[in-house]
This record gives structure tokens, sequence and C-alpha cells, in this order.
DNA sequence: TAAATTTATAACCAAAACCTATAAGCAGCG
DNA sequence: CGCTGCTTATAGGTTTTGGTTATAAATTTA
């Protein structure tokens, strides 16, 4: 057994084929089929079922590529490792952001990044959170910045901000009236929720007590940026986090603050136990906090809504 | 970088030395010093400062040593995924007993394993309980059979027995005359102890309360066995486990049992999380249960006893 | 049935890892 | 001071390993 194959093996899970797992790992196709072999031998199983329309893991395979990419992992982190000590930021940065988070928050701190690092290479994922988790947990991200607590044993959670939810009111809602509101207000009609699966969802659910009752149109949004131009050309309102309307917060009265204790969601950078890239993981959450004001970092105060 | 190349950094950290690190690997020593060197240049750093004794890590070759151990071990869970995949039970076993356990249990299932299992090598060393969690913790041991709970986020605990303290006296000492004692009846004088670094010396010594007060003659044991000969032969009086005593515990009138709440200790098999050779694991359980009395098994009842 | 697609095998080549032999560096000691 | 004895490093040659291209074999698809 050796690093090689094991990348070979996750190559095949991957693509399915060995062909392209092997186009992939930049071998010809017989190189990655004759290591394969070589690993199933020496192990004495079979891992792969072959059949014409390419490769499908066995129950044992299934359970080896999963180790497999366990061992890898390890030994990325021994490289990495390596690289901090040697006070270098390089390699790849692989960020996952949910979609509520991403066009708010992103924009803010990536220049910032690449120019701190630019031997950095930065991938930016837009994702759900389970799907971030799922990631993280399969390394196949490094870097999570979603909504927390996850209560996860395999992952750490960095807190970086306490974010308010601020209600936006159609001027023809009776809600326009009010100069702040309070969870008890979510039981009016004419809610905008975003659709199911994204945690910001989930949260104005569990804020609301489940008790949303929706307009007489059922849209339901896949962003934060539909939501407010729905209550700005439609009657009805919908909770928006604060990054969303940073610059008309204090202009528009249309936007309503919560009474203390103000619900907020906690936004954090996530990794893998373990992460060792201290480095990187320090200047982001650094240039992330620089570049929002100061009155939503952590710890301030507020109720955490949580979405799971 | 390769496994091989993680193995013979291993190997020279553990034995400080080229050439005998060479030799434990089974090659020669220019081909282990050129193996190191590679994988300095490879990642940029020095691992190993080079004297004329021998070879020392450097802060970040004792770093990534200890990395390339969790590699190393990662890789070895591959293979015995695959082993408990294909129903083997073969290779290594590496047992560490605490020496209050190892001469009543070890006896009562050793044979037993080794019959059910002809291809499975087993070590077993009988070490401070400190000492085992280290070794688990570092993959020098793969099971502990020990004093539970640990408390400990790293090591997996499958609790076997709460095993019952008894109180032996010695025919002289007040305390001979009793049918039943109670934790009270520590601070009476002529307690032996085990010596310091004995978690059965902590569970005495929690049971009664700290307030343990001991003979003229200060001799600390390193074994139980001594305890009771000290007994026998002198005044005083110590503390026992059941397994110690089994088969004179209802013949022997100098053999107390403590009344209800029983203290008792937990003794479990300790692994790491994500030891994957479950059924090593469980037949190892099973024999250990069906080597002692029923009474004994864990979960029945009685008053735990910590020792940290 | 032929074409296309996929994996396996064969023959050959290059690189990597190993071995033996030996050099080189340094501590300790007469 | 210059041996001896210990260490690690280097050199030359051999074996092993992993790689390539070419091609066969098998099965699905048109």
């Amino acid at each position: 057994m050796n690093l090689q194959q094991l990348g070979y093996l996750v190559a095949l899970d991957t693509h399915r084929q060995f062909g392209l797992a092997a186009e992939k790992s930049f071998v010809s196709q017989p190189a990655l089929s004759v290591q394969v072999q070589k690993l199933e031998e020496e192990l004495g199983v079979l891992l792969f079922d072959r059949t014409q329309r390419g490769a499908e893991p066995t129950a044992v395979g299934a359970q080896v590529i999963a180790q497999a990419r366990r061992v890898l992992h390890e030994a990325q982190q021994l490289r990495e490792l390596v690289q901090v000590a040697k006070g270098e930021v390089v390699g790849e940065l692989r960020l996952g952001v949910i979609s509520t988070l991403a066009p708010y928050l992103v924009p803010r701190f990536l220049v910032g990044l690449s120019t701190a690092y630019p031997n950095l290479r930065v991938h930016i994922e837009e994702l759900r959170s389970e799907e971030i988790m799922l990631r993280l947990k399969d390394y196949r991200l490094d870097v999570g910045l979603l909504v927390t607590p996850l209560d996860d044993r395999l992952l750490h959670e960095l807190p970086l901000l306490d974010e308010p939810f601020l209600l936006l009111a159609s001027e023809d809602h009776p809600l326009a009236a009010r100069a702040t509101v309070s969870p008890a207000d979510l039981a009016s009609p004419g809610l905008w929720l975003m659709q199911e699966g994204h945690c910001f969802r989930n949260q104005v659910l569990n804020l609301c007590g489940r008790a949303a009752s929706t307009g007489a149109v059922a849209y339901e949004s896949g962003s934060i940026e539909t939501l407010k131009e729905l209550v700005r050309h439609h009657h009805g309102y919908t909770l928006v986090p604060e990054l969303a309307v940073l610059d008309e917060v204090d202009s528009n009265p249309l936007l309503k603050r919560f009474v203390a204790p103000t619900p907020v969601r906690e936004v954090s950078l996530v990794v893998h136990h373990g992460f060792v890239r201290t480095t990187l993981l320090t200047a982001l959450r650094e240039l992330i906090l620089a570049s929002v004001p100061t009155r939503l970092r952590a710890g301030k105060s507020g109720e955490k809504i949580r979405w799971r």
C-alpha cells in the first residue's frame, strides 16, 4: 500500500471510471488499473466491481475508500504543518459559504485575502449548510463559513459574528408603522420565507415558533435578495440578516430592529478538527472581522437562534 | 512523501540513530538516510539534527513525526478494516493491563483468546493507567484493560465489570470482628496502601475521603498480593478488589463486604476512537465476561469509585 | 452486426529504492 | 596529538517499481 495507490482509489471512486480517473490523476489508464489491482491483491479483497460502464465500489471498497481519504488527509495535514512552520501560506483554500452569507461577506474580504497571500489559490463554493458539513468531514472542503452552533463532534467552530435579524416590511403592511418589532409580531400574515434547506428558513421558523402564516402567494425564495425585492414590490414582509441591508439599515424606515434580546445568527468559520493551517485561519478571521462593523462581532449580546 | 518514508521517520525518532533505525526497519543504513534526506528536501525543512551520537528531531521535526504517526495509524486502520470485513482476526494485538488487574484477569482469558484466534500474536504489557492512556493515544498499544471512567475525548471505553472492593483484616485487628464494613471504617488505623501511581491507591483514598491513617510502618506496596500477605502476617488491614480474592470470598471470615451502596471499580476495555477491529474487541469482551462470575458484570449495581 | 466504449494485458522503459563499499566527521582516550 | 570507535554521508551498481504505448478482450449501443 502507498499513498499513490490510495490517491488512485479515491480518484476512481470520484470518477467511477478507470480512464477518467487516470486522466484526472495525470497518468495513463493502464497505470491506474494496475495499481488498483495491486492494492486489491495486497489487501485480498475486491474493491471495485468493473462493468462496461465503469467501476463501482464494493461494500468493502466503500469503507476502504473512506479510510483512504482519511489517510490522504492526514498526509496533507503533514505537508500543511510544515508550511505553517515555515510561515508559508500557500497552496489551495477550498471555502464553502452558505448562500445567505456569500453575497454580503465574501466580497468584503476576498480581495484582501488574495492580496495578503498571492500564492494562495482560493476556491469558493456556495453551498447549503448540510452540504458544507458533509464536505468538511470528507475533506473536500478546507473551511466553511456558515451559521452555528452545529453540535458536530468532528467540526471545530470559530465564531465571528452575532448578526442581528431585522424585519423588512412593505410600505402598505401594518407592521410598516412600527418602530421596533418582537418575535410575537411574526404571527402577522404575509411573511416571505426562504425555500426548504436553507438554514435561514429554519431560523426564521424557530424565531416565530413555527407559527408562520404565509401570504396568499406561496413563493419561497432561494436568496435573500429575492425576498427583499418581493417585499419592495408586493405586500408582505420578511426577515433579513443585518449584513444584507448594511447600507440602508439606518436610513430605511421600513427596516425594523427587534426589541432586546435581539435575535442574532452566530456566523462562524468551521474546520475539521485538527486543521493545522492556523495562520491562514487567523488571517481569514481577522480579514472578515475587519470588513464588518464592530457591533456585529461575536459575543456582544443578543439571543442566538439555532437552525438545527 | 510516501508511507515508507514516514515509517523510517518514526523509526528514527524511536531509535534516535540512523543505523539502529535502519536495522529495525530491515533496510541498510544508507537506504534510510537517503529517504529521510529526500523527505526533508521535499518538505523543505530539516527534520533531524545529526550529531555524532545520533539524530535528534528538530522542533518542526517533532511535529512532523507526530503527524506521521497519525498517517501510519490511519493506513494501519485501513488494513485492519479489510481484515475485519474478511472476518479475519489476525496480526498483532498489543494489550496494556494495569498491575492490579493483570494477575487476576489475564490468566482467565489468555488461553481462550489464542485458541480462538491462533493467527493473532498477542503482546501483553503490565503498565500504569497513565502510561496505557499515553500509549493508546500514540498508537503504541491497541487495547487497554484498566479502570474507568477516564474522561478522555480520544479514548473509547467499553465497560466490562463493576468489581466490588472488599476489606481484608488481619485476625488481631478490631475490624476482624465485623460482619460488614462501611467507608467510615477506613478512618481506623492500620490501612495498607498501594504505592503512588497506581489507580487502586487513588480509589482507596477517594473511598475513605483522604482520611487514611497508616500504621507505624509505612510500607507502600506495588501489588495487591503483597498487601494481602502483609495483612496475613502483620497487624492492619487493606482493601482488595473482588477478583483478587475470588476463591476465598465466601470462606474467609476476614474478608468483609461493604454495606450498600457497594463501592466498585469499573473495569473497561479502552481503545482509541476509530478502532476498527470490532470482531476482536467483541471477542475479547465476551471472553473476559465469560471468565468471571456474572455478578461482577458492569451495570449491576454499586457506586463507582473514580481514581482521577 | 458493426461501432464505440471500457477494462485488462503485454512489452518495454525510466525512475526510484536498495545494497555494498567506503568516505568523512567527531568524541574520547592513551 | 593521533589513534580507535562511533556516527552519518556519498558513490556505483543492481533490483524493483511504476510508468508508457500498443493492443486485446468484453460488453453496451446504434
